[in-house]
DNA sequence: CACTCATGTACAC
DNA sequence: TGTACCTGAGTGG
């Protein structure tokens, strides 16, 4: 269930657990177990999150680095014995709580210079103040793929995934097919600034959600929170639906194998969108 | 119970 | 562009 925001919570999680705490480490699954067992009772110094990736930090400059992938989950709460070990790839517990991976795309340790290496590899996160969005509009001047795409590359845009993406550009009325390069600099200020605001108020709460509250039917009154992602949404996995905005259905197709979902009617062929996003969640 | 699909990425052709 | 990888929730029979 990755997005960006999901590692932030994670890492904050993380910390506010098992910071300066001496912590078990097991990997009961077993394919992580040499590194487990070197960092069995070290102290747990801190998490970092950039992007979509999550750096655990030991004592001894030793680091896990966990990217959860598509399908990877990483569990934190009371101390349990583990309901099924055999897919349990890496626990971290203080003697109240435990912390449990499964199917991780990557558990690694790393050494001081491989960590830096992953976070030189990563691009800008909107979630990080410090964050300079100028390389990625850069990049963006020179590309001709379409901006759907772009978002989605984390040298460019990293945390980003396939719900921020859909949604920051329904709220600008941005054609997805748009080739980056003919989006105006007002607009790409905007939707990095909205991404920061969706993606905050994601870390906040726990959820995606992009939605005005104008914009919802007013028969409802309140969020749906009808799809698994938790949040209330103006095109993801909405496909047939009506657009909360123009009441046209939601359309669906595949771009570089991923499911794209967008408004032909708010969104139209060569859109090159708005500077003010219609809609801001609320606080 | 079998099957599909997923908020992701890397690699092979 | 297709496919492999890792797990589990949801769906349909």
């Amino acid at each position: 269930m990755p997005e960006g925001h999901v590692i932030h919570r994670l890492a904050a999680a993380f910390t506010d657990t098992f910071a300066d705490q001496t912590v078990a480490v097991s990997s009961p699954q077993g394919r992580f177990a040499a590194a487990a067992a070197l960092l069995d009772g070290s102290v747990f110094t801190g998490a970092e999150a950039l992007g979509k990736h999550l750096l655990l930090d030991f004592a001894a400059d030793r680091t896990v680095w966990i990217h959860l992938g598509l399908i990877g989950k990483l569990r934190l709460g009371p101390l349990q014995p583990p309901t099924s070990p055999e897919t349990l790839r890496l626990r971290v517990a203080n003697a109240t709580h435990a912390a449990d991976l499964r199917g991780p795309q990557w558990c690694r340790l790393l050494t001081p210079a491989e960590r830096a290496d992953v976070m030189a590899a990563c691009g800008p996160d909107p979630l990080r103040p410090a964050a300079d969005p100028t390389p990625t509009w850069q990049r963006l001047q020179r590309s001709s793929q379409p901006v759907a795409q772009l978002l989605l590359d984390q040298r460019l845009f990293a945390g980003v995934g396939n719900i921020f993406r859909i949604e920051v550009l329904f709220r600008h009325g941005i054609d997805p097919l748009l080739p980056g390069k003919h989006l105006p600099a007002a607009v790409f200020a905007s939707v990095w600034a909205d991404l920061t605001t969706l993606m905050t108020h994601a870390v906040r709460v726990g959820s995606i959600d992009t939605v005005a509250p104008a914009h919802l039917p007013a028969a409802m009154g309140r969020p749906q929170r009808d799809d698994a992602h938790g949040g209330e949404v103006y095109a993801y996995r909405r496909a047939g639906q009506a657009c909360y905005v123009c009441g046209n259905p939601i359309a669906r197709d595949t771009l570089a194998g991923r499911n794209l979902f967008w408004c032909p009617t708010c969104q139209p062929p060569g859109s090159r969108g708005t500077t003010s996003p219609a809609a801001w969640p609320t606080a």
